[in-house]
DNA sequence: AAAGTGATCATG
DNA sequence: ATGATCACTTTG
């Protein structure tokens, strides 16, 4: 068992959608570089599944921008929204299959902007895997959850809106 | 309801 | 070079 293992966690291997879903009530833990560490318990995460996805950054295929999505799973997608807002995502799925899970709310910060903001995580956490800044902890706790539609993807098409891909503890 | 804010991508 | 478009949040 490499220490790989250990650091990317199974699910991140199935598509986004099952690794969305098992994200929900693990723990992020940010190792910020004075070596603090913050911790928060996931509340809530979306699924970007491929090209295919018309709701997916890389629906319009590979660009500087979407590279990271294609790498392997466990690699951070970080960007810029609104000129303000970091958002947090975790690459998913088979290495070049471009899926991510955007980390949208965690206890004590509800809102994708708002917990990057709480953890410090800027796009210079763009492209770096899990492991290093950013860990993921399992602490066992199995939250219920409860399924709906993705937000802020009036873009996309109809089909792909009705997706229910959105997963929050109850 | 609408502003605030800047990278990114498709145009030319 | 310019312009549209944002996986948002806050304020009124």
């Amino acid at each position: 068992m490499s220490s790989l293992r250990k650091l990317i966690p199974d699910y991140l291997w199935l598509d986004a959608p099952g690794a969305a879903r098992a994200l929900v009530g693990k723990v992020l833990v940010r190792r910020l570089p004075d070596g603090t560490e913050l911790r928060a318990r996931i509340t809530q995460t979306e699924a970007y599944l491929g090209e295919a996805d018309t709701a997916c950054h890389a629906h319009h295929g590979r660009t500087k921008r979407t590279e990271v999505l294609y790498h392997r799973a466990g690699t951070l997608y970080v960007y810029l929204c609104y000129g303000m807002y970091w958002m947090l995502n975790i690459v998913t799925g088979a290495e070049e299959d471009p899926q991510a899970v955007l980390i949208r709310g965690v206890e004590g910060a509800e809102g994708p902007g708002k917990l990057t903001k709480a953890l410090g995580i800027t796009g210079e956490l763009n492209g770096t895997e899990l492991g290093g800044a950013l860990s993921i902890e399992d602490d066992g706790a199995k939250p219920e959850i409860v399924c709906a539609p993705r937000v802020g993807i009036g873009y996309a098409s109809e089909d792909d809106q009705r997706r229910l891909w959105r997963f929050m503890a109850k």
